[in-house]
DNA sequence: TGCTATAATTAACACGCGTTAGTAACACGG
DNA sequence: CCGTGTTACTAACGCGTGTTAATTATAGCA
């Protein structure tokens, strides 16, 4: 049933020559003289019996798993959490696989992050790590930072050593904004994605703020309300907004998900989006082209962050001394919700 | 820097016994008489090392892997695909982290999907695979099939011998169909979410003229209309629909994809959800909560789907010889696109 | 005491590969 | 003829584990 295992040992026999010269063959190893016949033979051999060497036995002696690992952590927002984890999947796989790397990945919930990628990093299953959303409190970081463990963070975590990839939230905010501003609004209220307490809703905020100044609108603290991921915070955080008289013309939510939640209650105000309303969100959900309007918005590239994230890895991995953090830029992506489109049709 | 590798015999010199004791101990060998004081003693050791066992080492030695690849090929909907990924991930990592697998990944976009898994199989890389959605063409499945090698199929492919998991799609058709026909509704069309060359949309078709069969509602051909994965395909199908007199009171689009197109067509037409038109989808894909109105769907159980498929694939990897298919059972969401809640109301 | 059975432990091998240090064959200049 | 290189290869070891077969200590019984 279960065909026999194919070693270098048959491989060798068949050619005729040792284990050591199908070895070198097949691994092209460099500054080693063989005959062009020979490596001929070898291929040939190889191909014949359909070999393929045992990963168990390669990483044992090479010393190295031929695997990165990634760690995916929900955090509070599980809905933009699992929206990004396609994208990022695939642009870590990409890059991993274009230089010979193969990828665990680890979902973390509810366990301490550590039960979950400590062992692959102790036993030597993986080479080196991505934490996408680590708890920054995990006391093993610091040790994997003293040992030089290769590992980067998908976030923000600048009390340790490691490089960090993230989008620019700063001057993707900036950018919703500017382009709201563009459009004649000048009373421009702002939703946060999370309490201000995290580094995304402060950086966002911040983008707004500094969007609002370059253009001489004085900023309003009056405009800004809170809200906590989910949908329902937002619509809160839209309520409390439209109370407000004169009423914002225009509302950065800086996140698709609580973005929809302003639209409910937009609605639900018998206001109509963009006329009564104009609307821009952040993250580019998949949805975000789907509702009712559909919404304007910040793309945030969850490829690239992968991408990016996985070649600063293998860079680590491969020795080198500074390996700096990126921050990948977003894009905006102008859709019905904000009234450009109306704006230009008259 | 990089801390020293410990090794088990490391930890049988600290705890003055031979390297196979320690194998013994920690491994829990069944059958071996070892003192308690000396089971105390090399544990103690172990700890006190921070031991652990290098796993290409266990590998090589014990000849399994301890990991099992999941292949993710988007197939022709990566909307959908998308939206299933992660709950299918954490499913199948659950199962595996509670039996003592990892997880390797490996995404399928659009190369020839043995490239991507045939390597993980011949280097020994996982004892086991799930493949969802795979090329049914592939021409190393068979071969596979013959070797005994143990995989698991997401989806359908019943000309090969692998255990398959999927959602059970007809009766979750019937179940949506149904549904509407209890709030009344008597003329319904039916959008398919694939071309109906596709098991999966003629399983929900199948479904939808099993309900109506069973409420005595003759089946007209008429209302039936094909779309193609995409929203906009939905569109058009749901024009098609909205075209014919009488009108159809009544929806069923077998995808939130395409519903989300059928959605667009009745608001381009000035009708209004659910009172001109009910509407079902079938999927529950994240934003179905979200859309406006708030979409009745069927639930599939991604999660579900991913720890049955790990579960059954390690049954295979555990010999067990008759590991059967499975059909999940999905869930009916009522929201607000079917009508059901004002009726209620009334 | 002497013999046997059992408990406790270990020496030695296997897993399949990469790699270092070495060997044999041969050419070449003097 | 010797000595020195160079080319083309191979013998042998190490990686860190699991496991089989053998060995030594311990108890039981006559």
């Amino acid at each position: 049933m279960a065909r026999r295992q194919v070693t270098s040992k048959d491989v060798a026999e068949r050619a005729g020559v040792s284990r050591t010269t199908v070895s070198f063959v097949l691994n092209n190893v460099p500054g080693v003289k063989i005959t062009e016949e020979t490596r001929r033979r070898v291929w040939e051999a190889a191909r014949e019996l359909d070999y393929y060497p045992t990963s168990a036995a390669r990483s044992l002696a090479t010393g190295r798993a031929g695997r990165i690992g990634i760690i995916l952590a929900e955090g509070q927002d599980p809905l933009a959490a699992d929206a990004f984890w396609p994208g990022l999947l695939q642009g870590v796989t990409a890059a991993a696989r274009g230089n010979g790397y193969r990828i665990i990945v680890q979902t973390a919930e509810d366990v301490p992050s550590h039960d979950v990628f400590l062992s692959l990093v102790r036993e030597q299953e993986v080479d080196g790590l991505i934490l996408s959303g680590p708890r920054s409190d995990d006391p093993i970081l610091p040790e994997l930072a003293r040992e030089g463990f290769p590992l980067v963070i998908h976030g923000h975590l600048p009390e340790l050593p490691f490089p960090c990839v993230d989008v620019d939230n700063r001057s993707g905010a900036r950018r919703a904004v500017q382009h709201l501003i563009s459009l004649g609004h000048r009373r421009i209220g702002f939703i946060s994605n999370a309490p201000l307490a995290h580094m995304s809703a402060r950086e966002r905020l911040a983008g707004y703020r500094q969007a609002l100044e370059e253009n001489g609108i004085p900023f309003d603290p009056a405009l800004v309300a809170e809200a906590n991921f989910l949908p329902e915070t937002g619509e809160r955080a839209m309520n409390r907004l439209l109370a407000i008289a004169p009423r914002p013309t225009a509302v950065f939510a800086a996140g698709d998900v609580v973005a929809l939640g302003a639209v409910r209650a937009i609605h639900a105000a018998q206001l109509a989006i963009p006329d009564d309303i104009a609307l821009v969100g952040f993250d580019d959900l998949f949805f975000a082209a789907y509702v009712n309007p559909p919404m304007t918005t910040i793309h945030v590239p969850a490829y690239g962050l992968g991408w990016t994230a996985a070649i600063a890895l293998i860079a680590l991995i491969d020795g080198d001394a500074e390996v700096p953090s990126v921050m990948l830029d977003t894009e905006l992506i102008v859709r019905e919700s904000c009234g450009a489109k109306r704006q230009r049709a008259l």
